[in-house]
DNA sequence: TCGATTTGACCCCA
DNA sequence: TGGGGTCAAATCGA
């Protein structure tokens, strides 16, 4: 919980950044107030994800096999680390089912996939930063789905799986085209409890983790000591395409339209007592990142051979 | 129109 | 050789 509460932090530092340059930013540079906006939600994004991770645990260890809190501890995020394992997860028989081999291949095969060229060997992978936990399924109404975990997924296949009555699915996250994330889970509901969900992971999100540059005050000042810098960055937001105006950001007396261009951005349309809440709220209540975010990733994929090596962080 | 889902087919590996 | 993982065309829905 500790990398949640330091995310949420970082993002409310990133916040108060911002605030001190508004009032030039949303008259000399309303596109870099957006994009300052859009990493601002992608951190908060970050904290929620750590958040839904951790308590999705706490969650599945409570419900199966609660062992010492010692073991439920560790720190990381629900198996997206590489190698990483979750060795206190268990039926309620007692037997364990965390597993790297239970999931019989290992995910994935060669980008580009289909019948061209090599692929790369599914064994070579297998077993590494696999990491399976159950679930219990979230009932709405007549249905039964499994929990959201933070993430948005994109559903790439089905499989009905031998010996088992309910077939397995297939995700890959859905920011996969456009920021390379190469998380994958499966899904299985299992024969025992249909009331509970096996789901595997596999493959370390990369979409939550942007690291695109912050717009600080300094590139906006005369005394810009890279201006090389600010030519990318000026290049990249005139690239970014527009958005439905589906989200609104308030930043003191300044709602930040996020969908709008260069010329709409920066309306005044209302007063704010609290800015930080107001844009926290506006953050943890926007959902995962959207079409605009999928832009900044696309747009860094463009830049990273000439983005420089000193705003990496 | 575009993104997500479905589903049949293909391929790899045990 | 068959099971499982993935691809990609077809379909669906907002």
């Amino acid at each position: 919980m500790d990398r949640a509460i330091s995310q949420i932090l970082d993002a409310c530092k990133l916040t108060h950044e911002l605030e001190a340059s508004l009032p030039h930013l949303a008259n000399q540079h309303p596109s870099l107030l957006k994009t300052s906006c859009e990493n601002i939600v992608a951190a908060f994004n970050n904290a929620i994800h750590e958040i839904n991770t951790q308590q999705q645990q706490i969650q599945a260890m409570d419900f199966f096999s609660p062992r010492s809190i010692e073991e439920h501890n560790n720190p990381f995020p629900l198996g997206f680390d590489a190698g990483c394992e979750m060795p206190f997860l268990g039926v309620s028989g007692g037997e364990a089912v965390v597993d790297g081999s239970s999931a019989s291949s290992a995910f994935g095969r060669r980008p580009g996939g289909g019948s061209t060229g090599q692929r790369q060997s599914r064994k070579r992978r297998e077993n590494r930063g696999m990491t399976t936990v159950r679930v219990p399924a979230v009932r709405t109404g007549n249905m039964e789905n499994p929990p959201d975990d933070g993430y948005t997924w994109r559903k790439y296949g089905q499989k009905d799986i031998l010996g088992s009555r309910f077939p397995r699915s297939y995700f890959r996250c859905t920011h996969k085209s456009f920021y390379g994330c190469d998380a994958k889970k499966q899904v299985q509901r299992l024969d025992e409890d249909p009331y509970t969900y096996e789901v595997t992971y596999c493959g370390d999100h990369t979409c939550h983790t942007s690291t695109t540059p912050l717009v600080l005050p300094s590139l906006l000042t005369n005394n810009d000591p890279q201006p090389q810098t600010s030519a990318l960055m000026f290049d990249a937001i005139a690239q970014i395409p527009q958005v439905p105006p589906s989200t609104s950001i308030q930043l003191g007396s300044t709602w930040f339209d996020a969908g709008r261009d260069e010329a709409g951005a920066g309306q005044v349309v209302g007063p704010s007592e609290c800015p930080v809440a107001d844009l926290a709220d506006v953050m943890f209540n926007s959902g995962s990142s959207g079409s605009s975010m999928d832009a900044i990733f696309s747009l860094r994929q463009q830049h990273d051979q000439s983005w420089p090596k000193d705003n990496e962080e």
